[in-house]
RNA sequence: GGGUAGGUACUCAAGCGGCCAACGAGGGCAGACUGUAAAUCUGCUGACUUAUGUCUACGGAGGUUCGAAUCCUUCCCUACCCA
């Protein structure tokens, strides 16, 4: 095991906060004097199934853990899930099964094993202890807790003060978090530096269930490719650890050259030293920020789908962009019939998703048929044999009528 | 329980009897420029056989009117104040 500094050093590079220090500097003596592994604790929502590099973040901090020893547990909020939306801020989100939750939990994993050591994780389901609590027992649990605290929350006062409407169940939401670090004696909870408030919740229910409290680190949020708002699946500004190679590097190819260095610190497997040249080297021009995107593009594909396939992307990359060529690959498509005019090609092949955007793409000049642009709404493409329809820049497909 | 202010397109937000498929902003899409950058500029952004056309839409359901997102009734939802 390494040292206590060593240990320090390594965790606490490139974190928002660890708190309180001098309490973690204790468990960690504690753990290097028994040998006794700490347990550091991520708590995964499975309303939805797909991780991005965004949440790889975290993960990569919990794999240092690992590679010193420790323990890692991952809770999947398969019962939070069930009851619904916890944030407030989609209405809509529908409650989930139990099955969907579990399916869901499941794919998470594994995708998480793409970063995490297995062998040194224990994965467990939230649902075991919280849907075995009574009435009785959570309004113990809440009890624990004064409304004032929970106002504190930043975006519980937001909405608070805007007048917009906060449901008892989303108060519940942070303790029943906190429970759970009182569920797997949890050392330290990790989390986005959004979770900061949740985290420290954890801490004082685990104090007044006369548990140790956890000490709680945060993890800077990774803007998504628009390089302003947060990486999220929802606002589609995210780059999927499922992703292709070849999405995986043109997705990161167009992030803005002011998030290049963050990427690289939070993304790859960059260390401190290499993040700091990069910076420095970009900042006196000595590197292009394009080459510099390329290699962090380049890097994050090695890391996801093996060494190698980062450099097979930037050729595809090369030759589709820079030379303008086709795609090596691309989608194939069967239609019924050998002649189609275009708008019902474009709405056929599902590349608009109405008529009239249809007739929108091709008014803008937007299509193309084997390279040539289509400018008139009515025209008819013959498809007897295969031909490559185009839609914007990146948008391709073979069609072949028959 | 009472009072007040509200619920408009993906989001925010105008409109308050016909000129409203609905101002404006953001987002999205397409084009120009480029490093597939970012920023900027231009256009588009409900659907339908593209038509000075039809249909669907301004919380839900009814009603008044030649005509309603706009007026009335009622129901549902939200915040705030009072109890």
């Amino acid at each position: 095991m390494k040292s206590l500094k060593e240990q320090l050093d390594i965790l606490n590079d490139g974190v928002v906060d660890l708190l309180p220090q001098e309490d973690f500097v204790r468990k960690l003596e504690k753990s290097i004097a028994t040998g006794v592994p700490l347990r550091a604790k991520l708590g995964l929502d499975p309303s939805r199934p797909d991780i991005h590099i965004g949440h790889a973040v975290v993960l990569n901090k919990l794999r240092q853990f690992q590679d010193l020893g420790h323990t890692v547990v991952l809770i999947i909020g398969d019962f939070t899930a069930m009851i619904g939306d916890p944030t407030g801020k989609s209405k809509t989100r529908p409650a989930l099964t139990l099955e969907e939750t579990r399916e869901n939990g499941k794919t998470y994993v594994a995708q998480a094993s793409k970063i995490l050591d297995m062998s040194k994780t224990e994965v467990v389901y939230n649902s075991q202890w919280l849907d075995a609590l009574s009435f009785r027992d959570v309004i113990s649990l809440a009890a624990k807790y004064t409304v004032a605290q929970l106002l504190e929350r930043d975006d519980f006062t937001k909405r608070y003060r805007a007048g917009e409407p906060i449901s008892v169940h989303e108060f519940l939401y942070p303790l029943s978090q906190a429970y759970d670090s009182v569920a797997v004696r949890s050392d330290v909870e990790l989390g986005g530096t959004d979770q900061k408030f949740n985290l420290l919740v954890g801490r004082e229910i685990m104090k007044a269930y006369g548990q140790q409290p956890q000490c709680i680190l945060t993890m800077p949020i990774l803007e998504g490719t628009d390089g302003v708002e947060k990486m999220s699946k929802s606002l589609d500004n995210y780059i999927g650890l499922t992703d292709s190679p070849k999405d995986m590097f043109g997705k990161t190819m167009s992030i803005p050259d002011s998030l290049i260095a963050r990427y690289y610190q939070y993304a790859c497997f960059a260390t401190a030293e290499q993040v700091k040249k990069m910076s420095a080297d970009l900042a006196d021009g000595s590197l292009h920020p394009r080459q510099a995107k390329v290699e962090v593009s380049s890097s994050i594909v090695d890391r996801y789908h093996g060494s190698g396939s980062g450099s097979a992307a930037l050729a595809e990359f090369e030759k589709v962009f820079v030379r303008k060529d086709l795609p090596d690959e691309i989608e194939e498509r069967q239609l019924a019939g050998t002649s189609h005019d275009i708008v019902s090609l474009l709405t056929l092949t599902g590349m608009a998703a109405s008529k009239s955007e249809a007739r929108r793409l091709v008014q803008q000049g937007g299509v193309s048929i084997d390279g040539s642009k289509i400018v008139d709404v009515a025209a008819i493409v013959d498809c007897s044999s295969p031909v490559i329809l185009r839609v914007g820049k990146l948008r391709f497909l073979r069609i072949s009528g028959s």
